[in-house]
DNA sequence: CACAATTAAATTGTACACAATATTAATAGT
DNA sequence: ACTATTAATATTGTGTACAATTTAATTGTG
């Protein structure tokens, strides 16, 4: 007889909520600026080097075209970035910041501190935690790379 | 001048970047079973009572109807459970599991030791920061009900 | 009893996620 | 030079999430 968990004792249940919880949190700070959860972390992205093709992007953000192209068509009607194909190899979408986007940032470096003040947790705990959940998600990801198929 | 993270340091994308991960993962496995993630969680509900209503639902998973009404209906379609009002009051919807969908427990019972040995943790280490995320969980919720515009 | 307020689901509309496939450009091999 | 393969995006289709609105049933109050 295997013991048998609620919903509540479920790891992966817990990480999923807190996700969703989050997303919810920062939604009306995002909000005021025009944008999605999902769009905040591509601009996370662009913030730290202004000029990313779609792979470098998916692979930061662990996210595939399929997701990624609507989303930057959307941002860049929004006026926030710019795709054009590089001139070097027309198969890739050079992704980089408008005047706009880049902006933005000075008024979202308070979204994160937002999180951190309401987690009631030290930085330093914030901080531990992050790198228990990298590494969950590392041997997560191998798992599954290591079953293609069955 | 404020110190800027990067998009490594950020544990809302840790989570949110866990999240999906083992969302992927799970996915063959539950692809044998003819279900999808979200439809596994309302079973893992369904499996601890086989009767609730959509709002009992809601709550456990922090769904709202607007999620839950479509992805009930095809759950309907699958046989996995019966949705009918009740005659005490109209307005709730029941939900309760047919044969075929109890019947999928025991197929599934594997799927979080998968996560588990997967994880490259104890189950002591498992518990424990499942404890913290939902600690913080309800910080985060917490702060989004005491602004509830502005 | 009438009727406003509340409640439970359903509906509508927008935006992800992601599998699967298609398209087009670059590259490799012969 | 020609063709098969690979690579980078885009497209298509399904299934969530969730805000906002609607519908219908119930409850509370005068």
């Amino acid at each position: 007889m295997e013991p048998v968990f609620s919903l509540q004792d479920h790891l992966c249940f817990s990480i999923y909520a807190c996700s969703r919880a989050i997303s919810r949190m920062y939604q009306p700070l995002l909000k005021k600026l025009g944008i999605t959860y999902p769009q905040y972390l591509v601009l996370l992205v662009l913030w730290e080097n202004s000029e990313r093709s779609v792979k470098q992007l998916g692979e930061k953000l662990e996210l595939d075209s399929g997701t990624l192209t609507p989303l930057l068509k959307r941002m860049e009607g929004k006026g926030l970035i710019l795709r054009e194909r590089t001139q070097e190899d027309e198969r890739v979408v050079n992704i980089h910041l408008t005047n706009q986007g880049t902006a933005l940032q000075k008024e979202a470096v308070c979204i994160p501190l937002a999180l951190a003040q309401s987690s009631g947790m030290t930085m330093e705990e914030i901080q531990k935690l992050n790198e228990k959940i990298k590494i969950l998600t590392n041997h997560v990801a191998n798992f599954s790379e290591n079953r293609p198929s069955e």
